[in-house]
Formats: C-alpha cells, structure tokens, sequence
DNA sequence: AATGAATGAGACTTCATTCAT
DNA sequence: TATGAATGAAGTCTCATTCAT
C-alpha cells in the first residue's frame, strides 16, 4: 500500500512541477504533453495515470497554489501588524512571490479556457480580499485624502513590482519594496 | 489598379484587427486561422494570400504596433517637458494605453516562441527605453535620494496601473495617474 | 457554390458507404478512422471535414438509414395487400433487405453505446411496427388459435432468415420466404 | 499445493465469467482489461498470470464455451429420439440457450479479428452440424415437398427465437417453440 | 483574386502489456 | 503470488497550410 504511495506521490510530484515550470514558461497551449513527460523525464502516459487531462493537471496546479495562497493569507491576517498593515502586506507579498515565483508566474500568464479554471483563479483573488481590505482600512483611518485612490496605486506599485520581479532576473524587489514603504511612512 | 489595391489593404487591416482582438482575448495558441477567417469573414484560403503563415501574421501585428510605438515615443521626445519629464511620460503611458488597448492587451499577454518575434518584442522595449531614460536622468538631476531605485518604483507603479486598467472595466487610470504624480511634485 | 457542394457530397457518400461496409464487417471499435480514410483514398482528416466524430459518423449512417426504413414501411403501408399482409410484408422486408444489406448488416451487428444512438436504433424499430402491427391483425382476424404467439414465430422466422442470408452468401431467401409463406396460406 | 490451485481455479473462473459478461454486455474493442480486473476484484497484473492477453482471454472463453457446447451436442445425439428428431433438437437448444445466455450472446455478438478466433467459432458450428443433419435426415425421410428448404426455414425460426430471446427479456421463448414443433408434426 | 475542399503532422488520450517490488 | 506503477503504440481529433477550381 504504501510501497505503491511513495512511488504515486513521487511522480505526481515531478509531474506537478515540471508542468507549472513549462506551463509558465510557454504557455498552456504551447506546452504539449509530451514536452511535460520529457522533461519530468516520465513516460508519456503516466501523466493519465494521476490526471484525467492536461485541463485537469492545470487545475490541480491551481488548487495547490490556491492552498498555498490561503494559508499564506490566513497567516498574515492572524499576525499583528507590526508597524503598519501596509508593511506587512508589502513584507508578506515579496516573501510569498519569492517563495513562489514559478506559480505566481503562471498566475500572470496563464489563460484560463474553461469555468472551472477561471473559478479557482477567481476564489485566489478571494483570498488576498481580506488582506487588501486590510490594507484600505488601514489607508482610510490614516486620514490621507484619497484612501481609495491612494490603496489601488498603492496595489498597483505592488503588481508593477512583481511583474518585474519575474520578468527579470536580479530585479532588487526587497529594495524597491522598501523605497515604497517609504512614501507610507 | 488602385481599387483593387484599396480592397487588398481594407481586408489586410481587418485581418489584423480581428486577428489581434482574438490573439489578446484567448492567446496566440488558441486562436486559429479559421477563428479568425470566420470572424473578419474572409475565406480561409484568401487568409494566406496577404499573410504567409499565423506566425507571420503575429509578427506583423506586432511589428505595426512596434512602429506606433515608436511614433508614439518620437512625439514624446519631441516635445519640450510641460511641467516635468515624469507627467509628460506618465501622461503619455496612458493616453497611448487608451489609444491602443487591444495592442497592449497582446503584449502583456502573448508568449512568443519564434527568434524574429522577441527581437520584435524587444524591439518595441527599446523605442520605450529613450524616453525611460529621460525619466531616469529627471530623477537623478532632481537630487532624490535613490533615483535609480526610485525610477524603478515608479515604472513598477505604471506598468502596475497599465495591467490593472487592462485587467478591469471602468479602471480609474487617469486619477490613479493623478494621485501618483502629485507623489513626485 | 454548387461547385463545392458537389465535392462535399461526393466525399460525404463516400466516407459513409466505405464506413458503414467497414463498421459492419469489422465492427465499430474495431474499425479506425484510418482505416476508414485509406479503403476511401480520402484524407485522415478530410472526415472531420464533414462529421464531427467517428460517433456523429455512426449516427448519419443510423440516421440516414433510418431514413430510408421509414420510407420503405410508409410505402408498405400505402400499398393495399396483394394476397395477404403476411406475404406483403416478408416480400417488402426481403426486397429491403437486398437493396439494403450492408445497412442492415450494421443494424445486427452494431453495439450502440450512446443515448443518441440507441435512440436512433429504437426509432428505427418504432417505423416497422406499424407494418408489423398490421400482420399481428392479420392473424388474429384469421382465426389462428394463438395469433400473438403466431406473430412471434413468423418474426422469428423473417429475422432469422435474414440473419442467415447476411451471413452467408448465396442463401436462397426468396425459396425459404416463399415456403415460409405457404405455412400461411 | 491443492490450496493454490483452488484459488488460482476460482480466480480463473471470476475473470472468465466477468469477462464473458462484459464482452457480451459492451463488446470486444470497448471492454478493457481494467474493466474486467475490476469487476472482479483483480489485481491487473495478476489478470496478466492467469491468460496471456486480452485476445487469449476471449479465446479461453470460446474454447470453454466450445467444450459446452460439444458436450451438449453429444449428448442430444446419444439420446434416442422421444417422438421426432426436431422436438429433440429444439428442445435441447432451449434448454442450452437458457443455460448458457450469456455465453450465446457473446457468440452472437462478438466480431473475431484473428484467425485462430474464427477457427474456434467455427469448430463450434461443426459441432451442431451433426444434430442439424440428424434433423435434415428427419425432414427428407418424412416425405415432406422440399426438404432442404425446410431445414433452411427450420434453421431460420430457430436462431430467430434465439435472438429475439437473448434481445428481450420476457421472451416466451418455449411457448413459441411449442408453436413452431407443431407445424412439425 | 477568391473559395473552401483536402492534406497530414502533431496534439491529446487510451489501454494492452510489462516491470519493479 | 500479487500489486499497481510505468510504458508506448495506436487511436481520435485539430488545425496550419496547400491545392484545385
């Protein structure tokens, strides 16, 4: 029984993770199956053995992620802020993005065809609501003129940021991230 | 002659703009030659007698984009600075986003596979770069701490905004646009 | 126009008799679509051209046999019965059954798996019993001490007449139709 | 030793008689291995200890079958006649009908591809063929007009019943073969 | 120039079979 | 013996591209 799991988690694994690299790299549609079992370095039809189709090995990459987002979110929501919810929202962002980067990648690039796909990207974006409300509240109690204007540029300086962070190499996003907790101060 | 000539270039264009509407809403690999036949209603074979192949129809909706690009940048640079280099960039960034949706929409979104396509690509970052440059050297001339990282913010902060605004309907790019500039007064 | 639609239909009657004969002698699994293409000197991918599926395939030849069934028992019925309804209907289904044998010789053969195509097969049993209605009449108006059971046995009969002459050459079925018959007289 | 030959037997017999039932039930080509290793509860490699491939496994059936059927034969040949030759003949093919649906079903059903599969189906039609001639023997000795039509048409009703009996449940199947002995009497 | 019929390489997927344990 | 993971040939289907008219 569990002699055949290890094997299982094993290739699901491998599978997993060489598609979310290829997916984010190429494209969806651009990365056939057999580039995937190529460089997971499987067979052809194993992937079948674990997913019904590549529909669905996107999916599953997505419900992972959305795991992942949730639990990095929840954290942070559990958290006091410690100097201002602003820092740690920007904090918690770059350190997820980093800890992350090939799926926040394929978040960027990724073209959802079917509803089911475009429902888990949807209920990703859920989770970071709170955290983001957190963020506006944060800016409207801080009595600043425009506190709703000011958190979707704030949000914006985010996303440009991570943007560039993974389009290149060697972006310093610690620094700039810094740079903007700056203008909040 | 020059009727047939007129007919040739109204179809080519409609081709192209149907062509970059499908390309930008379900991506390059997901949109077929007779996708977009039916839609420009243009018989699939006619396709291929202005276009030699969907990839070198790809390259010639960038390469035109390339090219208003580059006018768009020529008449920024031309003029003199209104108020200040950054307002007359940022300015720019948006009345051309809005000028251009669809365009931009593409170019956020298309992976491109071929050499000639990210030259192309790379080629359209270039046009931007001078202008880039005359924000940078605003910035350092302007005795701001960190003008190097600060430049960086602030494209970060723009490409944020130009993402969020072609993401959303009804996205408020010219007072998020505002609140950033009078960041930098 | 009239100049495509002459090819369409003649690639179209083409791929469904070198379908139906193949589906009926090797069964519908058993036989591909390649398989289909190159006894039709077409293309592999010249029947997607004209037939969704290899299933929606299936279901043309269903439907258009059906077709061609409902008309034969219409005529059945129009027809006042020469001597007798028995004798009219073995001789109309015997007529059928050589203009149409390697339809009927997929009616026997074929395991529909579908809803689409049971149903198709269901009407198709729907046209004949009218005609056979009218035998079951016959034979209780003629004084026959079992006609239900009668009606069963002549069925049984006809089917397996036709079982056997489908499945050999040169059975002599009009000679056993015409001794069937004088059981009857 | 004995203990797992037991076992081995038993499974042998699971996987046959699964096997038979979904051949009969959906056909050769759409029956898979899988599908019969789970349905009875066996392991798919171990399907692969017991019978050498999915095409030796079909054969496996027919030659028990065959076996059946020789045995059912022989004895219907030993027996004298009760009362006629038919009687005996049709009776005992009812009674093996009934005895072994699922087995005349496949037989009905199942489209050999291999040679060896038609050789085997074909043993089993020489296997009545001698209780066929007992019957023509009977028709030609009774004086009847044309005797070798009739045995056709016999033949025909016959395997007419049969199908009707294995196609739809509730078929009375030994009232219509009473009907059709007494026209034979 | 214009049409859409025709082609076939390549994609996704299934499944009989083998293999490692 | 028993398991199910792994393989890859072969099937269905798509679609960029060519061809005949």
């Amino acid at each position: 029984m569990s002699k055949f799991q290890l094997k299982r988690d094993q290739s699901i694994q491998v599978i997993l993770e060489t598609a979310m690299r290829l997916f984010s790299e190429k494209g969806f549609e651009a990365t056939s199956i057999r580039n995937i079992s190529l460089e997971a370095e499987i067979s052809l039809g194993l992937m079948y053995n674990y997913f019904e189709s590549k529909e669905e090995l996107m999916l599953e990459i997505l419900k992972r992620g959305s795991v992942i987002v949730k639990e990095a979110f929840a954290e942070l929501l559990k958290e006091p802020a410690p100097h201002s919810a602003i820092e740690q929202y920007v904090r918690h962002t770059v350190k997820f993005l980093k800890a992350n980067k090939a799926f926040c990648k394929l978040l960027q690039t990724v073209h959802l065809q079917s509803d089911e796909g475009r429902q888990v990207q949807s209920e990703i974006k859920k989770e970071s609501a709170a955290a983001e409300e957190k963020v506006r509240h944060h800016l409207i109690n801080s009595g600043i003129p425009f506190p709703e204007l000011e958190a979707k540029l704030l949000f914006a300086s985010i996303d440009g940021m991570v943007q560039h962070y993974l389009a290149n190499d060697n972006y310093p996003i610690d620094d700039v991230a810094t740079l903007l907790l700056m203008k909040y101060r």
